[in-house]
DNA sequence: CGTGCGATGTATCGGTCCGATACATCGCGG
DNA sequence: CCGCGATGTATCGGACCGATACATCGCACG
């Protein structure tokens, strides 16, 4: 998963440690806490040791000529390279069922920019599936068993189940508005509605590698 | 987290290793997905260690003289000893800050029918805490850092964002509801309201020692 | 009658990730 | 001038997961 997601982050910008993890943060603050250093660093070497990434010379806009001035020694600064790219695009399309439990859902539905619309497809589905289950399971226990538990626990399932009926819900918006047309957005005229993307860092291409 | 939720199971009725794993996804099914093995057989050796809790001897009632018929070898029972009932009272106690975030509270919330009211509040009132600053940092970022995420990106975060509020709302009510009166539930009359547990296991305690 | 399959049941191994900790530098306010 | 919070890199032990292996039981189907 923090593979997946420094890949993804690295291909917008090339970043150091410190950076990588608050723009981790920033990104998938709706779905986890905050990546530890502990599993950042490791990963960073995995990747960096299979060749996914490799480390970039530091300032490399605005060469100017302040070299030795508080030399800034340290500061690893990591940039994305080609097979980097291709494991990126390559984990995208094989979307196996871990894709679907909430992490690994929630990492890979914040690199859907960079997803081409079948997938996402697939992937909304396969976690529409997940979550039914889920939700079945929590009504059969609400169900068939609400006498073996106590308030407490039963209160719990049904704001467990609750969460399950309004991510469904959610699904299925996504995947309608997935389905016929292209916006991102539920429709919802107000906030950041139908505006596109308009920064500049990657041409990001939407759809990548599509048969026809 | 799993040391908790086994010793907590385990008050209520002597278990092997496969049972304790469906009690438990019963129980947490609306938090986690379920206890894999791979944690539960090595904690459950941890525990044994530290003389938490003990092998039962099989079929301990309706002891019948059947007993070379199928010898059910395999099937290690547990029990747990009154030091893993210290324990337990004891890690209720110390609700540290890994008490708050998803699972930790998940795990502490489904075992409140054995905590004390204090604690039971102050649990709730950390969670609640935490998760307004969850809020805080998702309307920061869907505030201000905006315009340089995507749209999925940003669809993600208003979910989330969603999803705290509704939970802080849930929270709060649950906190009002212990305040004032004991009521487990919600005032919600119609589905399992004001039912009391009715079942014979464990002559459940509700207040455990608690200082007048 | 047998046989095969799904549920029950115990167990290990490698790998991912977390939390605590350590340490060093920079800029700024008191 | 000194301390302190932000920036920045790094390691270690431990918790937990996913895959895998293996053995038994009951029963349905041929």
């Amino acid at each position: 998963m923090l593979e997946f997601a420094i890949l993804g982050l690295l291909q917008e910008s090339p970043m150091h440690g410190y950076e990588l993890r608050k723009e981790l943060t920033a990104k998938l603050g709706a779905i986890r806490a905050a990546i530890s250093y502990g599993s950042l660093y490791p990963t960073l070497r995995r990747l960096q040791a299979a060749g996914w990434i490799t480390e970039a010379a530091e300032t490399p806009a605005t060469a100017e000529e302040v070299p030795a001035l508080t030399s800034r020694r340290g500061r690893v600064v990591y940039k994305i390279t080609a097979e980097g790219k291709e494991r990126f695009a390559q984990l995208i399309a094989q979307a196996g069922p871990e894709t679907y439990d909430d992490t690994g859902f929630g990492v890979h539905f914040a690199f859907f920019a960079r997803t081409d619309q079948a997938t996402r497809l697939r992937i909304l589905e396969g976690r529409r599936r997940k979550i039914e289950e889920r939700r079945e399971g929590l009504r059969d226990v609400l169900g068939r068993a609400a006498e073996r538990l106590d308030a407490y626990t039963l209160e719990l399932q049904r704001h467990g189940l609750d969460a399950c009926e309004r991510e469904v819900r959610w699904l299925e918006e996504l995947i309608a508005n997935e389905r016929s047309g292209r916006a991102p957005t539920v429709p919802n005229p107000g906030a950041a509605g139908g505006r596109r993307e308009d920064n500049s860092p990657p041409p990001p291409g939407e759809t990548r590698n599509e048969r026809p």
